[in-house]
DNA sequence: CAAAACACCGAAAACGTTTTCGTAGAATTA
DNA sequence: TAATTCTACGAAAACGTTTTCGGTGTTTTG
């Protein structure tokens, strides 16, 4: 139960004066060697660590940067989070993350808590009801104390950031036009609200890719899925009401759900029906069939996010009023559900 | 860019003391009431909240806590971060993580850093490597500064620490009596190596509801499978040698692979082979056919192993040398891959 | 041999809080 | 009116670092 060692108890210890022990810790000449090496030698005997806390308040850095998002749960936020953290642990960073649970309220909590010291600076991916009400206050409020953020995914257009996008609308034309050079020509899309922005964005993308063909836009071949959560009967309705013979999906739940109410309606995957998703997860990989899919690649999002926080925190403060919005290409993959 | 606001400089806007400011803002009688609403709404207005690092050093404690896991891309530990983080911050605490990639050397590097100062306790599970050499002493180091544990899941016996697991054999076991119940006699089941001490504990689970009822174990029927990315070929070398009608796989991507080379060989899901996996994740929900599962309940461990920290670390810090581990119980889903 | 240079170390400030203690003047008591 | 108690505030220490500055005592220089 050794409490834990600090300067000042090394410096009684060896009948020393506290700046001693740090300037010997850290090697200056200052110090006799002989002196030097007897406090490191101590030091490392009861192997001494300088206390991370101290050091923060000395240096106004923590060397921690903070995540937020709406849920970890889901595959494609845990790969961010995976990226993050490879990135910012290879820069001597550690990573603190909060869950919105897509609430507003608990967004704005947690941003508050997290600015007050605890962290240099932000990744976040916005929750829905943010994206839903528009209200970018607590954003605001942490750029104007210099406070740097790094937005991904679900971003809020006018704040002044960096941001990590896919570029929804051109992956969902390309998958769109993939269906449509398979010789589909009944599409149906399932997607979100339009306050998600990626929802809104990707039925954008379908949406172009079917004009530039000419073909018009049936507004009731689009569902928006409001509960992720029960889904299955409002997407088994919008399949028995159109007769689809291509679907694109804006997520893997949904995508393979509708797989699940075809193949149960008799019809076949993809002969009678083939299916593009979004988000390569899990799900895609091991459905039956597995599913052709959007990637997002979330490592990377989030490896780029955290690199581009900790070079805007370590470039040397002068305000880098430039911002940028990196676009993560996006790639097809291909496999079972599409032929 | 408004900078940071500060007891120091609301005193010197104000022309009182620093001090005066810091009993004001926690409503101390000591100072008068027109001066205390003054330096109120002066806060209020410029919105003061006070730095977080100079509570914690002031304070000895960070109201942090670190949570070191092998992967967060794994749905089991994704539910036990989301437990602990919901738990976490009903008592206003944050958490901080931090991934092994169930690297040993990630694991000790990543706790010495947080048992730093930045954190006031541990959630953890432990790695493979770290299973697999049983060297221990990083966590003995933290303990020994009074730096309270909590395991779960992957767990190092004979650390003095507070525990949370399932009864893996108990769990195990059951799971294989269900399957012989349903009259499966030829019995399969897919594991990981021995040091893995879920893998190990199942397999015995596995073991003994077979002797229970007295047939032999047959060795050969028991795969141990290393590299869980590319376990497809020996999973199926391993259902083509041996007959079985029955499986009971240790996660749920075992299952789901097992299931689609069953597939692919003609054999049928569930009426020719039965088949019962842990980990209760996404996979198992939208297979084809869905899977009976043992639920591990993540979220209900990440809670318990939060709740238990924070216990601890607000009892009045007397030595509680007292250690508990709680067994959560699982429950056994019937799903669609048994019949 | 006096002056300058140098080697070695300690005191103190700073980061932003909280809290204990001291103290001035005002109000109360005897 | 003198002694006492309040009221209202400030000074300073503490948490654990780093760093600047100053000050010894010894060595080199002219």
């Amino acid at each position: 139960m050794a409490q834990k060692l600090t300067l000042k108890k090394i410096a009684q210890e060896l009948k020393v004066s506290i700046s001693t022990v740090s300037k010997a810790l850290r090697d200056s000449h200052e110090i006799s060697v002989e002196t030097r090496t007897k406090i490191q030698e101590y030091a490392k005997q009861y192997n001494f660590k300088p206390n991370n806390i101290a050091l923060s308040l000395k240096n106004q850095k923590t060397k921690k940067i903070g995540v937020i998002i709406p849920e970890i749960v889901h595959h494609f936020f845990a790969t961010v989070i995976s990226g993050v953290e490879r990135v910012a642990n290879e820069k001597g960073y550690q990573v603190i993350i909060c869950l919105s649970g897509e609430s507003f309220d608990k967004e704005v909590v947690n941003m508050d808590m997290l600015a007050n010291g605890s962290i240099d600076g932000f990744v976040m991916s916005l929750s829905k009801e943010t994206m839903e009400r528009q209200d970018f206050h607590h954003l605001r409020e942490v750029t104007n104390q210099g406070m740097p953020i790094v937005m991904f995914d679900r971003v809020a257009d006018d704040i002044a950031c960096d941001k990590i996008i896919i570029d929804d609308v051109e992956a969902a034309n390309k998958a769109t036009d993939f269906l449509l050079r398979k010789n589909r020509r009944n599409l149906g899309l399932i997607s979100t609200p339009d306050y998600v922005n990626v929802g809104r964005l990707r039925t954008q993308g379908f949406k172009e890719a079917l004009m530039k063909r000419g073909y018009e836009i049936d507004e009731s071949a689009i569902l928006k899925v409001e509960d992720i959560e029960n889904c299955g009967d409002k997407i088994k309705d919008f399949l028995m009401t159109g007769n689809y013979d291509g679907l694109l999906a804006v997520n893997e739940l949904f995508a393979v759900t509708a797989s699940k109410a075809l193949q149960g309606m008799g019809r076949k995957v993809p002969d009678d029906v083939a299916i593009v998703a979004f988000t390569d997860g899990m799900l895609s990989k091991y459905a039956s069939p597995t599913l052709t899919t959007i990637g997002q690649k979330g490592e990377e999002m989030g490896g780029l996010a955290a690199a581009k926080l900790i070079q805007k925190l370590e470039s040397d403060h002068q305000e880098d009023e430039t911002y940028e919005t990196v676009i993560v290409k996006t790639s097809l993959i291909e496999r079972e559900s599409t032929p």
